[in-house]
DNA sequence: CCACATCGTTGATCTGGATCAATGCATTGA
DNA sequence: TCAATGCATTGATCCAGATCAACGATGTGG
């Protein structure tokens, strides 16, 4: 999963423009890059975000030999679907993707949403197959690397390694997060936490943390923070009729972030 | 975390007797190891548990010789509280222990039990210290292990360093399971849950998986599950009630174990 | 341009678990 | 031995959010 703060890593480019722009559902040429050719770790936005670590120019070049870059996915093709054999993880390079597991009743449960310059597909290391599915919420592109290349170069490298330790640590502290948040907190409490992971998440990548666009439904919201639909709407609703965001359809302006903040922490 | 299966990696020894004696608080002599005399990965009944993998017997000593084996703790003593800088990650040797943050609120909250043969602590590598804090339940040995070295050793270890990736992800799997729970399910299939995780990871330590001492309070089974002591005891009652388990203060038998899977997968 | 499907909103009612309150039952320790 | 203390059980009441139901908005493809 990742909830609240994001896993932030491995990824490679596009996505850091004005959110006008960034509702555009079609993979962008990276105009803002240095060279605006091929997509590579070395000139890419989002690498800060996504290797929080110091690399030298050669190991970098190692890196990004082992990554794969395929054609974008559509809005709903899957990236791997739960009990597949587990060989990559992933890194988004723009669009949005979500996480999710059927219970054994059958019901889906988003474990996660994923954003650009953020690391997927950690959960199927265990048992050498995906637990979970992936899926595109909107036109998205990303990174593929295979881990066993991954775990070689890891040994070599060993900033590398202490970095993907980190990244499933994080993963690992966002998850006991979520679960606080779950087990502890009003329907209130939840979207505004989750209104505002997106912000940080956006500010991350110097979009505006107090405009964007949603790129989940309202079902989606609700599923992932354990709430229907109809009680998501609801407070919706109120945090509009209290001024403290405006919203319509999947737009979403937070005019109060401070209370937003208030809210979330039990205020 | 680590809920419904815990996650199991490096620890040493003990606990692998008949249920009555592991009643006992205090660490016992491994009278059952081959040679009584020193603890070791080499000689512990736990090490298949906790070393999913196969070592050669020169890397097992090396993997031995940077664990750390302190004296026992007593109940209530802390092995680290959140925001000491990350050092180490744990193994449970005999004894309980659990985990927990505090959240903005004040208010606490479990994010994991830890049996033998668990490993825990790995949520402070993200941040370089520890999100939570870990306090032993019961008397309890532990092995610590440096994670500087374990980084260096896992360099030089390949299949060492895919078991780490493979702990932590379990780690997160579990939690993922543990989100799935707690946003969805109902106080009895949550209570039900955590009777068959306590279950399941007895058996794993060939202990009774039918028949055991919890080693936790009401309330904090409770908040672990995100619910109130008052519930708990309810579903407990009803429980015993529908003949489904005996339960004597925390000594408890699972009279239906089909039926409690029932249960906790929502029948 | 309209038909159909999906998504979102709003209202009315119901309910599982929280909350408040009281009592029982062990363990500790003077 | 008898407080005192902490943990567990049980009952009564309350409420946040689920559920059921109806309807409006969006957008997609023919």
């Amino acid at each position: 999963m990742s909830s609240t703060s994001a896993v932030q890593t491995f990824a490679d480019d596009i996505d850091a423009r004005p959110i006008a722009a960034s509702y555009s559902d079609s993979v962008e040429q990276p105009l803002h890059c240095q060279q605006a050719g091929k997509v590579s770790c070395g000139n890419c936005r989002l690498s800060k975000i996504c290797l929080p670590l110091e690399l030298q120019a050669p190991d970098i070049d190692r890196l990004n030999a082992i990554i794969q870059r395929g054609r974008p996915l559509q809005k709903g093709e899957f990236v791997y679907r739960a009990g597949q054999p587990f060989a990559s993880v992933y890194a988004v390079r723009s669009g949005t993707l979500k996480a999710f597991s059927i219970g054994e009743n059958g019901e889906e449960q988003v474990t996660g949403f994923y954003l650009p310059g953020e690391i997927f597909g950690l959960d199927g290391l265990c048992k050498s197959s995906y637990a979970s599915s992936a899926v595109a919420l909107e036109t998205a592109a990303i990174c593929e690397i295979p881990f066993e290349r991954l775990s070689e170069l890891s040994a070599l490298i060993p900033s590398l390694q202490r970095t993907f330790f980190q990244v499933m640590s994080k993963e690992i502290a966002d998850d006991q997060q979520l679960l606080m948040m779950l087990s502890k907190n009003t329907a209130e409490q939840r979207v505004a936490a989750l209104l505002l992971s997106i912000s940080t998440r956006n500010a991350r990548r110097r979009l505006s943390s107090t405009s964007f666009r949603l790129p989940m439904s309202r079902t989606e919201i609700g599923n992932y923070l354990g709430l229907t639909v109809e009680t998501v709407s609801r407070v919706f609703s109120r945090f509009q009729k209290s001024k403290v965001i405006a919203a319509e359809q999947r737009n979403v302006e937070l005019l109060q972030p401070d209370r937003l903040r208030q809210v979330a922490s039990g205020g």
